[in-house]
DNA sequence: GCAAGAAATGAATGATGGTTCAATTCTTCT
DNA sequence: AGAAGAATTGAACCATCATTCATTTCTTGC
């Protein structure tokens, strides 16, 4: 045997890899998925479009890292500025802030991970952003549910609901380009209400 | 001229293009958007393929149709059955009754209307198809502000984020095949609270 | 340097499905 | 009945991309 791949190349491998997913990802905060062509990607990764097939067996594949990689940046924002706070009710106000702020902030980004049409394959994957968000609320509200600040509700359906209204309210922003003046505190108080927090 | 079409042509062009939007519904309800090929719509409602053209530009513009239709029979029997309430609480019961009690009904029909990805020219008419729902629920919202049984707030606001928390809530279930034994109950109240119902 | 094999290339392939249009059938009016 | 024109047909066309693969370029160990 003459050849048997190093670690140089195998660190060669794996940076390229990572420079397409996060090519995929500069282009989806750029023009969406509907600009998301495979030959595209590749283009601005600096590889060939044959290339990015030796790291992906199909682009739906691709595109499910994209959305995992993407989404969880997003559910760690919001997890980590909860983390700070200690009542319920501050925790929700941190998601709503930091969900709402983050997808006005990156508008083009937020639609795509939120509602933009792509292939059913990455559709699962979207759903998947979307029950990450949801879990990591519906663990808030159970906490406050347990310690007696929340009444006693399906924390699994009203956390949903929550994302729901969530998404819902920021996609008219994001397409009009603009939310009103206190869409975010609107918002607040709506979900403090719809989950009880005491006034 | 030797030909001008008559008023029985005129009504059986008008049949046609009924039957074909007909046709388009039906399968969007058994296969969602993903089975309505041009050639099955028009299979489907007994003409060729090409005659589909002489009555739509383009199939978007079809199923800006479809949805229009469709949506606007959703809208309507929501409106129906709150109609008959008289309390904004009672009216946004009957709301989110009659809006999931039909979605559970036709899952496939709702999940395509509210979430399934379709091209962006149809993408348009959903989010036309949840801001008539969102319009009408922000009547009713206004109308309990107005008489004081709901406490002041940014009806656009908190009607969008009411579709949203709908819509959301109703998605799992839609792809799951069923809704836990009290969802509707559950997001009865999460609206009733978000929107400041008293208890 | 060179042989063996891996990686990278990008033009060609292929599948899908919307759209067109020449040919055909149907309507109307004289 | 027959001419003029409209409606209908459906197979062919075409555009779009995802995917493939024969060829080229690069790496490694001797």
């Amino acid at each position: 045997m003459a050849y048997r791949s190093t670690e140089r190349v195998k660190a060669r491998l794996t940076a390229s890899r990572e420079r397409i997913v996060a090519a995929a990802v500069g282009i989806l905060a750029e023009h969406g998925y509907a600009g998301c062509s495979v030959a595209a990607v590749a283009e601005r990764a600096g590889v060939a479009t044959g290339s990015v097939y030796r790291h992906f067996p199909a682009k739906a594949d691709l595109f499910a890292e994209v959305f995992r990689t993407a989404s969880q940046r997003e559910v760690d924002a919001v997890s980590r500025a909860a983390a700070r706070e200690t009542t319920a009710a501050a925790k929700l106000r941190a998601v709503v802030e930091t969900f709402s702020g983050r997808a006005l902030q990156s508008p083009r980004l937020a639609y795509a991970l939120l509602a933009e049409p792509v292939d059913p394959a990455v559709e699962a994957q979207r759903l998947i952003f979307r029950r990450a968000h949801a879990t990591l609320i519906a663990g808030y509200v159970a906490a406050g549910v347990a310690s007696g600040e929340l009444p006693p509700q399906d924390t699994e359906l009203t956390s949903t609901a929550v994302v729901g209204a969530l998404a819902e309210a920021m996609v008219g922003p994001l397409a009009a380009g603009v939310a009103g003046p206190d869409t975010i505190g609107g918002l607040t108080t709506f979900i403090h209400r719809a989950l009880g927090v005491s006034p």
